[in-house]
DNA sequence: TCCCTCTTTTAGGCATCCCTAATTATAAAC
DNA sequence: GTTTATAATTAGGGATGCCTAAAAGAGGGA
């Protein structure tokens, strides 16, 4: 049976949860998902009567086995999509999320195989986020937050959230994109910024910015890859390879 | 306001119906669109409302200028993802259209013209059909049936219509595409077949097929133009210009 | 334990777009 | 001018997926 775009979006939204370690609850969805509470409840009983997740009225949501594979299936369309428009096309980083939440649906399987060679069957897009593999398979990310990093020693971005195309657009404007190289030079109390250092030059970066920015440790070895896209304009490589696995923390720091 | 991709859907149908020089009845876009009459007539009564179509009950139906431009802008997304699909992702002819038609629906503004200008701004897409520039200018084809053609002189097919994707793998088999260059030798009597000579082979062709199959004059100049594709795989390049104006014929022959 | 708050669900609707069955228009044939 | 076939429309429903308002559950604090 054929998912709807809707079921499609809610199912890549729980993974997306329960791969970040977050309780699935129905107002997180209703959130992420632009939705109101009682919209949730009612999919949420569609996708129980099809199987694709196990949830009881007033619990937790889990993805069932198939839910699973439906979901990374979805989110690999979208990274797929993200890494295509970036590097065939051009487009912005701040641009991509939006657009391949519209393309990910209207993607043959056909077609994603052709996008897949053509960008020689990469691991991660452009955000850093890896790319599931067509069998179901998904790195787990082993980078932690910015905001965690030691002082005065160099990190490299991995992963940057693609939720926020203006804090992108930030991010992108100083540099901060995945294979950066940062270093923390200090960090101001009271929820002050984050001084960090960056080619050269340093800028305070509010600790909600700082969130959403994941570091590994320079000293960590790397197998550098290409990404062997056909058509290229302007884009930056990747890098990155698995190590082992450790869900993120998550603390909503006020002020 | 945001058309929907049903919306959508029907106004390019109905552009493309009268672009043919065809009647546009409840039936025919019923036929087209597979669904079912009454469906046809509700959504005719809502375009109406939206002043997309002229129309009124057992009458039959018109684009008003806005809804002309809302079809061409579609068209023009249509014709240019299967232009893409073609010459950057080397998908075959005759899955374009399906491809297409699910795509097209979920590109942006942004997409379409980076998409464009990746493929240097064509004007015609894989199948020979003429795509409608940004403004809503569309060429009108000057080509005639093959069926039209005097025997025994050389034509250069134009297009093929891109409707039944089985037709067109056949076609493709033979060699009847786009450019390809055909002399009908002679035509059996008794709706038989006609006998076309493509590449040094001659074989026989249906008068259902042929009827699929748009030429032109091979002595008609042409400003040839290379299509200026970033990322190419096996793809036949395109010819084209405009000339005149003049609706094609339709002629359902029997046996 | 009881209350209060916050979350979640139920109830009831609306818009979209499709369907089948039945009715009405149109137009061609006698 | 009827009759009759065909085309188109109305009537009535179903599935999706969203909404608001109201009710119900869950959990913490006194």
């Amino acid at each position: 049976m054929r998912l709807s775009p809707a079921m499609e979006d809610y199912l890549k939204v729980i993974g997306q949860m329960e791969q970040e370690g977050r309780r699935v609850t129905t107002q997180a969805l209703a959130q992420r998902l632009k939705v109101k509470p009682p919209s949730v409840t009612g999919m949420l009983k569609k996708l129980t009567r099809l199987h694709l997740i196990r949830y009881s009225p007033y619990g937790s949501v889990e993805l069932t086995e198939a839910g699973r594979k439906a979901a990374l299936e979805v989110l690999r369309h979208h990274r797929l999509i993200e890494l295509y428009l970036r590097e065939a096309l051009g487009l912005p980083l701040h641009r991509l999320d939006e657009e391949a939440d519209r393309l990910e649906h209207a993607l043959s399987e056909e077609l994603e195989d052709a996008i897949a060679a053509a960008l020689g069957h990469p691991t991660r897009d452009p955000h850093g986020h890896p790319i599931p593999t067509k069998d179901g398979q998904i790195e787990q990310p082993d980078d932690f937050h910015l905001t965690d990093a030691e002082h005065g020693v160099g990190f490299v971005i991995v992963r940057v959230s693609d939720r926020d195309g203006e804090l992108l657009k930030y991010l992108e404007s100083l540099g901060l994109v995945p294979e950066a190289v940062v270093t923390v030079v200090r960090r101001d109390p009271f929820g002050g910024p984050l001084w960090v250092q960056v080619a050269d030059k340093t800028h305070p970066l509010g600790l909600e910015a700082a969130q959403h920015i994941f570091v590994r440790h320079l000293s960590d070895l790397e197998d550098r890859k290409e990404s062997g896209v056909t058509a290229s304009s302007a884009a930056p490589k990747r890098v990155r390879r698995k190590v082992a696995s450790l869900p993120s923390a998550d603390l909503p720091d006020p002020l």
